[in-house]
DNA sequence: GTCACTGTTGCAGTCACTGCATTCAAACCT
DNA sequence: AGGTTTGAATGCAGTGACTGCAACAGTGAC
């Protein structure tokens, strides 16, 4: 029909990435409500139907494969650790490496463009609630080490999946805040947004308030 | 055309009303995938159309017009307060009374719905970062009365901010976990869901942990 | 060459949601 | 009472996200 021969044989990532670069680039030059799945899917040069092959939703295009997961070794040293609790448990949720876009500037544009869509925002808070599952065994183990280190009795074990529990929703808000201030400091053009070390001291202060 | 006499002339609340009943009835007894926007029309006796004027989203007529709120009364007192800050923080979160669905048992049965669809948890969940910023107002004020009470020098004075906006980000994941709490215990029938008073103690032995 | 595999596609259809113009009952006015 | 205005409800046509299905075309294996 035209001078392309029918399907494009690029591979699975090639046509993955093309689709998520051309999303990302037309969201920042017209802004997320004015882009539709056509758009890209024409920015992309595929069809429609391979654009939800690809991807499940239109948001998930925008955000890319690399999700949120947690670093199953720091897990570990976390869980026997006796450290400041919160401070370190932020430190536990990474972005898998090889997961992440072969463009580096992506990255960024990526996060600009979340960074100003409170949609986007928004599922990009919900993603961390798919770990929050793992996040909360872990912190009731590493619960578990502190209270049997301190010697506590047998009604304060039985309370400690609650307690757990409570941490992680802590927990929660505390690694949205993280995201946040660097999705702000990406935005303000802030190179190297804040890690968690940089989280720990001001955590310690705000905690000895909360008591 | 009928024996129905044109547009049914029940004013906006019992519309509303009405829709929300069907609603919550329709995904109670089909699940939330099995119901489409004209099911709940057609049992609620109106058009498509009225549907949308009356809820912005399908989500929104599940769970309803009434939304949290911050008790301004209860925000004053919070604000020049030296008790647990989180826990009494926790309390500030309320909603209208006024606001609420006639029929007790509808935010029964809403709770239900809520608590074993997750689309509609994490739409709830939403709702509460609307009120997030009204929040860290509030939360900022307090820090600074305690500040001012301890003696605070310039550079503490000067962090404040940041400091509201992480202790927010901690409440909000606090308030997730009340709600959870909340819809969990509605879900498995037992009666009265626990408040913010059982959540002190609680909270004070977890966050003698976080340091 | 044939065959299985896989990435891609078109198409028809569903569902959520919107804009616009219209209708009808009730309230208001004279 | 009769005319006007108002606001809820509606029909309709259209957009945009997303799905299931069947088909098609390069690719590599035998």
């Amino acid at each position: 029909m035209s001078t392309e021969p029918g399907p494009r044989r690029r591979g699975v990532a090639e046509t993955t990435a093309a689709i998520e670069r051309a999303a990302i680039d037309l969201v920042t030059e017209h802004g997320y409500d004015q882009v539709t799945v056509d758009m890209i899917c024409q920015a992309a040069g595929i069809s429609q139907r391979t654009f939800f092959n690809h991807f499940k939703t239109k948001d998930a295009a925008l955000l890319g494969t690399d999700e949120p997961a947690i670093d199953q070794q720091a897990a570990r040293e976390f869980i026997v650790s006796d450290g400041p609790l919160l401070a370190e448990a932020a430190g536990l949720v990474r972005i898998e490496p090889d997961r992440l876009p072969a463009d580096p500037s992506l990255i960024m544009r990526r996060i600009n463009a979340v960074s100003q869509n409170p949609v986007l925002l928004a599922r990009q808070m919900e993603r961390l609630t798919a770990i929050e599952d793992e996040l909360r065994q872990i912190i009731a183990l590493r619960l578990r080490q502190d209270a049997l280190r301190d010697g506590a009795d047998e009604a304060e074990l039985a309370d400690l999946p609650e307690q757990a529990e409570i941490v992680t929703h802590l927990l929660a808000g505390l690694m949205r805040y993280v995201g946040m201030s660097w999705a702000r400091a990406a935005a303000a053009g802030t190179p190297p947004p804040i890690g968690t070390e940089h989280l720990a001291e001001r955590l310690e202060r705000v905690i000895r308030k909360l008591g």
